[in-house]
Parts: structure tokens; sequence; C-alpha cells
DNA sequence: GATGACGATATTGTTGACAATTTTATCAAT
DNA sequence: ATTGATAAAATTGTCAACAATATCGTCATC
């Protein structure tokens, strides 16, 4: 008899990472209401883990549950997203100080490779891959660290902001400074600098809000 | 017709206060079981509520949920606490930054007022009570930082080790050295010097974690 | 006394029915 | 056409019964 095909039911954590993902992909947007039962339709799910799923979410910050009115995605203020930046300089900061001191040599080879891929998205023009590989090059160094409570916070700052992230290397010259900032906090991890490399990872954040807040100020214009 | 009683079912998030309670008060210890029925007959909830109570302190990380087991308190090892060290350092200090630059006069004062009574501690010799006074401290720049973001991650940061925050200061010399880095900070906070402040808060936090790990040490000899 | 099988009890997981509330549809009055 | 009242439908909140699993105590066996 062959493997059966078992489609067991997801818990109420893959639920909760199924509505994350497409509220990150933007399928879900913020204000859009979050209805037991389509979730139920498209996820296969029982009821009881749909709403354990969202009050997970709720917990997390990624949704917002009103009595009898249910579910829907938050939204973020640009002040909140400022906040959020805050953080992510600080923890990634100290990330960056953090995987300098303790990486070995297989994680800085990996690195180093992410870098050239880098390299070649901005000589060829593609911000739309280089925007994923940023995320894994900025991933990488937090998974490095070693530190997994900062590596699960992180994770969370970054889930309503994750489109965001795209956004700003649409814009040929934030390619380009972003990439620089790259290279140099690089050479920092290389030389075994800590401290330099936690300065440039909170400077390169700060840079990132900076022409994020200046594409949102344009576009509310 | 006076005022009827009116003791209302108690809400999902009421419940996990209570048990997040009893955990930072160290009424639940790591490793016990959190029995369903014990809760419900403690504090009168239904079931339902008191399982969405379980839930939510297990995405914060506070209890451990295993099938056909239940719940228990999670308990964290030495590295996990300096992990949640090594953050609150990060955090904390961008907390102290900020205040530096955001604080009004009327949190200054206040922030005057808790040192004056956290030198008396000292003098009088009464750890209890400049432990509390200190969460207050801490609390008080974190909060006047502006930046809910981190007040809220550093807040899920704290549960885990809030006995330990108090245990430090039973050491005559680590109350002294304490008191006089928050009164050192408290200078730099006044003299407007947001980076002498955030360097003096995560040496002040780092130099706790350090004392701690010697106490822990002293204690599994 | 130690070990393992077995049943009784305790505990958690799941489902479905029903209650409470909001949202939508309908229609009369102006 | 707009408003407002009313009923119907949709949606969420709650609870209790039942199923699945784990835990504990008992007893026979070695």
């Amino acid at each position: 008899m062959p493997d059966q095909e078992t489609p067991r039911a997801p818990t109420g954590q893959e639920i909760a990472d199924w509505v994350r993902q497409r509220i990150r992909t933007g399928r879900f947007v913020p204000g859009q209401r979050l209805v037991e039962v389509d979730i139920i339709r498209q996820t296969g799910a029982s009821r009881s883990k749909v709403r354990e799923a969202l009050k997970r979410l709720e917990g997390e910050g990624l949704v917002e549950i009103e009595e009898f009115r249910g579910a829907s995605v938050r939204s973020s203020t640009l002040d909140e997203v400022r906040q959020i930046y805050r953080a992510r300089m600080a923890l990634e900061g100290m990330a960056a100080h953090d995987f300098t001191q303790n990486a070995d040599p297989a994680l800085l080879a990996r690195l180093q490779a992410l870098q050239d891929q880098l390299d070649a998205c901005v000589r060829e023009r593609a911000p739309d891959r280089f925007g994923r590989l940023n995320n894994e090059w900025h991933r990488l160094i937090v998974e490095g660290s070693g530190n997994k409570v900062i590596a699960d916070h992180l994770q969370r700052l970054n889930v309503p902001i994750h489109r965001l992230l795209f956004e700003s290397f649409y814009d040929e010259e934030r390619l380009q400074t972003a990439n620089a900032d790259h290279q140099a906090m690089l050479a920092l991890i290389l030389a075994g600098d800590a401290d330099g490399a936690e300065r440039a990872m909170r400077q390169h954040i700060g840079d990132g809000f900076e022409t994020l807040a200046r594409i949102e100020d344009e576009f509310y214009r």
C-alpha cells in the first residue's frame, strides 16, 4: 500500500503563519476584515483553530479584534513605523555587534557570497531581487549573532513593515547607497570591529527609514 | 437601589495577567504545570477563556504547551537570560537616548524625585524597597521615551526575569554601584547628553547581568 | 523489591449547538 | 432620492458534552 496522502488539519500556528504571509505579501491589506468562515474555507481548519490563530496574531499586534466585530488587519501610522525602525536599530545593531564577535568562517563566507549577489543586482538594476537578497543578508546576521531572543523580537518587528522594506529599492540612488553600506559593514565585520559594525548597522537602518519617510510623504501629498 | 455587585467573569487578557503576576511573584515556579481546572477554580473563568489565556502566554514564551499534557511554566537557562539582558541593553539604551532628547520637565522632576527615594533606600539599607523603586525608575525612562513599541517589547522581556531583578540588591556592594550608576545617568540626562546616557544605561544593564551570573554560579556550585 | 500489564481516573483536544451582536436588505414615509 | 424603522441574515462569543491522550494506582509475576 503506497503512502496515503494525509491532509491533516492545520494547527493554530500554521494558520497564523498563513495569515502573516498574506499580510506580508499584501493580499490582506490594513483595515481588511478577517472573517472566520472565509479563513476556514481557504485553509480547511476548524473554527477553534482559526480563532486561536487570530488571538495569537492580536497578541503580536498584527490584527485588531473588536468584540462582536471580529478581526481586521491593523494599520500602522508613520510614527509607529518610526518607532519600529528605532527598535530595529537597537536590536539589529546589537546583533551586528555580536555577529562580528562570534561569527564562524562558514557564516562569513555565506555573507560574502550574498554580498557578491547583491553587487550583481545593483549592476543589473534588479531592485526586486535586491530586496529579497537584502532580507536574507540582514537575517543571516541576526541568526548568526547567536541570540535567539533578539532574532524572535526582530522577526515580530519586521512583519508589519515587510512590504515597505522593498519599496525603497526602486529608487536607484537608495539602492546604491544601501549596497555601499553593506559593503562597508562587511569590511568592518571581517576586520573584527564589532563597535564599528554596530554603528554602521544603526546608521544604515536609520537611513532606510529616512528614505521611507520621504517616499511616504510624497505619497500622501 | 444601591450599586449591584457585578462579578463579571474575567476576560482572557485578565486571566493572562493573573498568571503573569503569579509567575513574576514566584507563586508559579518554572516547570510547574498549569492545570486548566485549577485556574478555573481560582479565577472563576470559563474553560475557553483559560485556554485562550494559556495560548496567549505561550505566544509570549512564558509557558510551554505540550499536546495532551497541557501548559507549564517555562524555565530559562542562564544563556537565555544572557540573551534577554543583551536585548534589554539594546532597547533600554535606545530608550535612554530618546528620553534624554524628548523628556519634558515634569518627567525629569519625577525622575529626580525617584532618585532621592532611591538614595534614601541605600542609606537605610532597604534592598526590597530599592528593588521596587528601581523598577519604577527604569519604567519611567522607557515610558517617557515616547516609543510604545520599545516599551512593549521590554515589558515582555522583563517578565521571565522579574524575580531576578530583585535578587542582586541583597548584595550591599551591588546596591551601591547600581545607585551610583543611576546618579551618573541622571546627570547625563539632565545635561542633555543622549549618547552618554545610552552608553551608561547599556553599561549599567550589562553590569547587572554580571552580578546576576555570579550569584547564579554560586547557587549552582 | 522491581517490573510490566491493565484498568481507573484525570486532563486536554475538538466539535457542535446556541446566544448575543452586528451587518445587510427591504420597504414605507417624506 | 433620502431617511428611518424593521426584519432577515451573517458573524462572533460562549458553553457543555464528548473524544483522545496521559497519568496514576493496583496487582500479578519474576
